[in-house]
DNA sequence: CACTCATATCGACATCTGTCAATATGATAT
DNA sequence: ATATCATATTGACAGATGTCGATATGAGTG
């Protein structure tokens, strides 16, 4: 018996085709992930201290409108990648790394 | 001195915020996987003997035109995910694994 | 309650993307 | 060269996506 060290989020890819129901799956999470703002989004919030940041924060060093940023962490709360949480009148975000585990593994080869 | 297991395309998302220039780049490589019929594409190729299938062969199980496959492979070709290899008149695609390794370890929590 | 502030939603727009039929390209065989 | 076969490219089109200004929502505060 093994502790598995990341839980693929479907069948990983090296493992047999996917289905379509798989292929639909992954391809939503990492259709969420394809954008460059939302990719630093997500560094952002990983690199912030304590792993979590505010939305305010998020606005300035995207460079886009605050209603384009929410737009893209609703987008990637969707998909599972960041988890929200309110907190008095501030929405705080982090990433949940056992989902964005799941991607990987479900993509790569694991080193045997 | 270690031998690094996966080479990540960019600096790891944990590291730091993204760079413009990396986001752009890992997103270009996130946008064609981001697909569902290029992802089965990719788990058709990976799956098959050899690490490698013909063009082909890949028209059918998707349920696509063949310009349609064409063109995903030319996307995934593009991207770097697949190498293409002419043999005769038919196309050979095989995945680079150090491509995929390098998105995952771009984006994923190295299991400390 | 009325006001303020942070965030989400709406409406509109330009651009990008997946798809296919038709056609072009390029390699082999006759 | 001519025909055949595998693959790529083109042109067209419907639908998705990123963006913003304006507005709505919803939580705190006076």
């Amino acid at each position: 018996m093994e502790i598995p060290s990341a839980v693929p989020c479907c069948t990983p890819v090296q493992t047999a085709p996917f289905s379509d129901d798989d292929a639909e799956e992954l391809a939503s999470i990492l259709k969420a992930l394809a954008d460059p703002v939302r990719l630093r989004l997500v560094s952002l919030i990983a690199a912030a201290e304590g792993g979590e940041a505010c939305a305010c924060d998020l606005t300035e060093p995207t460079g886009r409108s605050q209603a384009t940023v929410s737009h893209h962490l609703g987008q990637l709360t969707k998909a599972g990648i960041l988890q929200r949480e309110q907190r008095g009148k501030w929405a705080w975000f982090r990433v949940d790394d056992v989902r964005l585990g799941g991607v990987c593994a479900a993509l790569c080869t694991p080193a045997t």
